[in-house]
DNA sequence: ATAAACCTTACCATCAGGTGAAGGTCAAGT
DNA sequence: ACTTGACCTTCACCTGATGGTAAGGTTTAT
């Protein structure tokens, strides 16, 4: 299987097929005659753990990890969980900013007549230092 | 007013100050004669407001036409509140985006024993197509 | 005079990719 | 046998916002 086939089979692209095997996520890929990466179904179980692992957001470094963990039938599953739920913390605290941010912001947005006067209470909550939320702490 | 203290006042970094300008965030400053930049209250105030603005998320070019906007006495307050608005729905989406994610990934959590057993629901998971939260759609 | 604290430009690194160039290879159609 | 088009290779640069580092000039205080 050469990599477009194996890009199509799990939904990673052959650019980030070959940035994970640079950058030491994946083993280096045994080659054809021409130079071609060969891949087999277990590489394509990989990258599809991979692509997995991407979209719930953990980053390539955690997969690392986590590939190591899944590949090692010694690991203890506490290990596993340790590392999900540091990253959920992460999850957590980002949440929490971007509500924070979208709250603030709503604020500011609510009082804005929206208009065709150039008074805006966005621009003067930016401008001005309290902003309307933070104030009255 | 050097860079150094504008950054104190401001909260804006040295290399963000810089950065600003280079890339016309900021009109280029003025020198003295040893070509440091000089700043007065005024450019401070411009590196508050930027300031503030990235601290709500936005991002330097929507700042640089919320800082026109800003200094143009013409315009409608319709066109700030546009904007922000368009930000508050991208802020939506990344909340959902966080929040699905920390779902699904609670979902394999709470079934992983997190003992020093090898046996892993998070891995399993990863490693199977379907996760346990999107399969009963 | 010298040392510390400031400033300058210019480059490299981050993260998870995307894009494009320049060229080699393979399989199918002519 | 030859051409075409789809595939593959490596290399290098782009994103956004920021941190870091290095080499060198300036100011200020001792």
């Amino acid at each position: 299987m050469n990599i477009g086939e194996a890009a199509a089979a799990s939904g990673v692209s052959r650019k980030m097929i070959r940035y994970y095997e640079e950058t030491g996520l994946l083993a280096t890929a045994p080659r054809s005659d021409a130079g071609y990466r060969l891949y087999n179904e277990s590489g394509v179980q990989q990258l599809l753990f991979i692509k997995r692992a991407r979209d719930l957001g953990f980053s390539l470094e955690r997969i690392k990890t986590l590939l190591d963990l899944w590949q090692n039938t010694d690991r203890h599953s506490a290990d596993v969980k340790a590392l999900a739920q540091q990253y959920m913390a992460e999850l957590d605290q980002d949440i929490m900013h971007l509500q924070s941010m979208r709250q603030q912001l709503a604020g500011l947005v609510d009082q804005c007549h929206g208009d065709d006067e150039p008074a805006c209470s966005i621009l003067d909550g930016l401008a001005q230092a309290n902003s309307p939320l933070a104030s009255p702490t």
